[in-house]
DNA sequence: CAGTGAGCGAGCTTCCGCTTGACTT
């Protein structure tokens, strides 16, 4: 017994002595924002290094309160948010037992502020802390880092408090402005109030624009060569503006001669566009693969976790020495050395910070990925683009071929591309196979002097188009191009303004509209009238009358935050503060003196914004109607509100704006709610709500299907409504994956966020990489009885009363 | 969350940039 005891007790000592070796084992920690960044730089480094990540900022400004002393130089007070307070512990805890601490945050205004945020909360010692950055996540680039660390900027740090008070105070002053004089909730702040402005004012062009028409002509050429026929299209220079002055021309032509009147090739190259950006990934994932730009985020997200590519949030379209070299191998090896130019990229958009490589494979030599669909559409999008990038230009040649008209002075004219050398272009042709394949226009060979057999002439009306409305990734783009935003926030900027219902993306079919054709054809002058469906906007987005309103509002009181060039004036300060020319709280001092001073006159004088606008009178009343935006959205009101009588209101169906709504359509919302009649003694009414039409009955609520009319919904088909839902229980609307015969407490459902565990009506969580559908019983029994799995019911927040 | 449409009143909403999971029927 003592032998065995002794031996415990030796077993247990040596466990505790390696457990200390352990502690104190850690040389060097290293930390960096992503923790896929901190994989890869653990490998480069050794085992005297441990890599840890912070996952992005640490501390920030209180949620609920301003966190600027305004008496006191608005000085900041940082918190730890809730779910972050763990991982700092145990950062906290790994860099008391370090001998060193580098701090490897991103080398921008950001990263920076990462870095001091965790000397500050982790306490750490000057002595002990070396602050290092790189660009590229390579072994040379890591290694090199490490031979020079430097210390924390307290400039640029600067710049970014100051950026952070300001855009807070902008953000938590001016939205509460809205709260009160237009509708509660709402926001305003100084990049996303700009991008809906963009919207806003995209719309007002296309409202006052007048669409005018011409005649576009084209003739159809017969050509013989090779002894076969073929042909070729040729254009009028100039369009012709009225039915009268084509008509002229179609009958000059009648019995005209056509000859080649000169064939003019000049040479001319192409370059590729420089590597992916996440605005130029956004843009070109939208236009070919037609992703939201938040879907495209969360691909690359998956693609970077993966290894697949670099880093997805960068404003840079460098390339590392590395990545070149590896690009130039795979094209030597793919296409010939002929194909290789190797070429830098100089990054020209407004503030960009260049913290990261551009986006590109992390291996060249991986022309495509394992993975889902998505993923690898995406992937093979950035391969292509990066590899191109690196390749020589393409060389081509325009034909111009002028075809000279005997009857007038008038000439036709053809314009065809001729590829001599593919170069880059032989990646983009590859891909555009599947694509809906558009030949570019073929020239047969002809020479000077040929005659040519005309086909027919075709003169059709083409109308002006507006300007076109703002999909997710151009409206990126215009962002971009004036310095707002930055990589991180484009596709959260973009969902934002639609959850607060400034913004709706929306497929609106065009109206159709008629337009002239006269063709010449076996020297017969024929006039038609088409019909064509124009203007159909596909994922577009419309600002709504709530997104409006409140822009003419702010444009109105503080034009100076909605103003294009905003954000680039106050970069610029920032660039000051961080090149330590001036003094960060001095800045937002003098801006916010002045900004302050609007905001309160705002409250003080400025009318409520409505947007209210009045459609007439009730029949038979002759009450005034409005349409208006109320505290709960878009409204229609009969009556003014008077100490006597209180108006009626009805809402507006998203489909319907202020602007546009007719008496009429306003009349009909008031014929609900509806009673149906009596069910089982208790009434029926019908009524629209959040969540479309239904039926209420006993205090309870049934919804009206999809093919069900509200106004017009029967009394039978309500009852059906009701006993068809009764029937189905509670159950009804969710899908049960797998049950179980011989223990009917526990069920494997599949919900929004895939399968899950329900036991007793509490639910749990099914682990990663567990097929739910194989799951047997006893597993089931595992999973529920892991305290680990058991989901943690969120607080509601939201205090009752 | 299936109404409401005000303001004596209770209490709440909100910004931009870094980062990933956790979320739950």
């Amino acid at each position: 017994m003592i032998r065995i005891n002794g031996l415990k007790c030796f077993i247990l000592s040596v466990y505790l002595q390696k457990l200390e070796t352990i502690q104190i084992m850690i040389k060097n920690l290293v930390i960096v924002e992503s923790p896929a960044k901190a994989k890869t730089i653990e490998k480069f480094l050794g085992k005297d290094f441990t890599v840890k990540s912070s996952f992005g900022h640490i501390r920030d400004l209180s949620k609920t309160q301003l966190g600027v002393d305004l008496l006191n130089n608005f000085q900041p007070t940082y918190e730890v948010p809730k779910d972050k307070t763990k991982m700092v512990s145990e950062l906290k805890k790994l860099a008391k037992e370090s001998e060193t601490v580098w701090l490897a945050t991103d080398e921008d205004r950001e990263g920076e502020a990462i870095s001091w945020h965790l000397y500050e909360a982790l306490g750490l010692k000057k002595n002990k802390t070396h602050r290092i950055v790189f660009h590229e996540i390579t072994k040379t680039a890591i290694t090199e880092a490490i031979e020079k660390p430097r210390t924390i900027d307290m400039n640029i740090v600067n710049a970014q408090q100051a950026r952070r008070v300001l855009d807070r105070l902008v953000g938590y002053e001016l939205s509460p402005v809205l709260w009160r004089k237009v509708k509660p909730s709402l926001s305003a702040g100084r990049v996303q109030s700009v991008a809906v402005r963009l919207l806003v004012e995209r719309e007002d062009e296309i409202k006052v624009f007048k669409s005018t028409s011409a005649f576009k002509v084209q003739a159809i050429f017969l050509v013989n060569e090779n002894e076969k026929t073929t042909s070729f299209t040729a254009e009028l220079p100039q369009r012709l503006k009225t039915k009268k002055e084509a008509l002229a021309f179609l009958e000059k032509c009648i019995d005209a001669v056509f000859t080649v009147y000169d064939i003019e090739k000049t040479p001319f190259s192409k370059s590729p566009a420089p590597p992916f950006t996440t605005s130029t990934l956004q843009q070109e994932a939208s236009r070919k693969l037609g992703f939201p730009v938040a879907r495209t985020m969360q691909v690359a997200q998956q693609l970077y976790e993966a290894g697949y590519i670099t880093y997805m949030r960068t404003d840079s379209v460098n390339l590392s020495n590395m990545a070149l070299s590896m690009a130039k191998d795979e094209i030597t090896n793919q296409f010939g050395s002929e194909y290789v130019k190797t070429r830098k990229y100089q990054t020209k958009s407004k503030g960009a910070q260049e913290a990261h490589e551009a986006i590109r494979p992390t291996y060249f030599n991986n022309q495509t990925i394992e993975g889902d669909g998505q993923n690898k559409k995406l992937y093979e999008l950035i391969w292509k683009r990066a590899i191109a990038s690196q390749m020589s230009d393409a060389k081509l040649e325009r034909t111009t071929i002028t075809i000279d008209i005997s009857t007038t002075e008038e000439k036709f004219v053809s314009k065809g591309e001729k590829i001599l050398f593919e170069g880059f272009l032989k990646v983009y042709i590859e891909s555009k196979d599947d694509e809906d394949d558009e030949s570019s226009e073929y020239l047969p060979s002809i020479s000077k002097g040929d005659k040519l057999n005309l086909q027919e002439i075709l003169a059709i009306q083409r109308f002006s188009q507006h300007p076109p409305r703002y999909t997710e990734a151009s409206l990126v783009k215009k962002l971009e191009e004036l310095g707002i935003g930055r990589p991180s926030t484009y596709a959260p900027t973009i969902s934002t303004i639609q959850k607060r219902e400034y913004v709706v993306k929306e497929t609106r079919t065009g109206i159709s509209r008629s337009f002239d054709q006269i063709v010449l054809k076996n020297n017969k002058i024929k006039e038609e009238t088409k019909t064509e469906v124009f203007g159909t906007e596909t994922n577009k987005l419309f600002p709504t009358d709530i997104g409006t309103v409140v822009t003419k509002f702010l444009i109105e009181n503080f034009i100076n935050i909605l103003d294009y060039n905003f954000t680039a004036n106050v970069e610029k300060e920032f660039d000051d503060v961080a090149q330590g020319l001036i003094q960060w709280n001095s800045m937002i001092a003098k801006f916010y003196a002045p900004f302050h001073e609007t905001v309160e006159k705002t409250i003080l004088h400025s009318e409520k914004a409505s947007g209210e606008r009045l459609l007439g009178q009730e029949p038979g009343t002759g009450t005034n109607m409005y349409a208006k935006i109320g505290r709960f959205g878009p409204i229609i009101q009969i009556g003014e509100k008077t100490d006597e009588i209180k108006p009626r209101f009805a809402s507006m169906p998203k489909d319907q704006s202020i602007e546009t709504i007719t008496l009429e359509q306003a009349l009909e919302l008031f014929r609900l709610p509806r009673s149906l009649g009596n069910f089982e003694d208790l009434e029926m009414t019908v009524a629209v709500g959040r969540f479309g039409p239904y039926v209420k009955h006993d205090g309870k609520f049934f919804s009206l299907s999809k093919t069900d009319d509200p106004y017009e919904v029967s009394i039978e088909r309500a009852i059906e409504i009701i006993q068809k839902k009764r029937e189905g229980g509670e159950t009804s609307n969710k899908t049960i994956l797998k049950e179980f015969p011989e223990n009917d407490d526990v069920k494997i459902m599949n919900g929004r966020y895939g399968a899950y565990l329900v036991y007793k009506k509490e639910n749990y969580k099914i682990p990663k990489g567990v097929k739910a559908e194989n799951l047997s019983l006893d597993a089931c029994i595992k999973i529920i009885e892991d305290p680990e799995s058991k989901s943690k019911k969120k607080k509601f927040t939201r205090k009752s009363k």
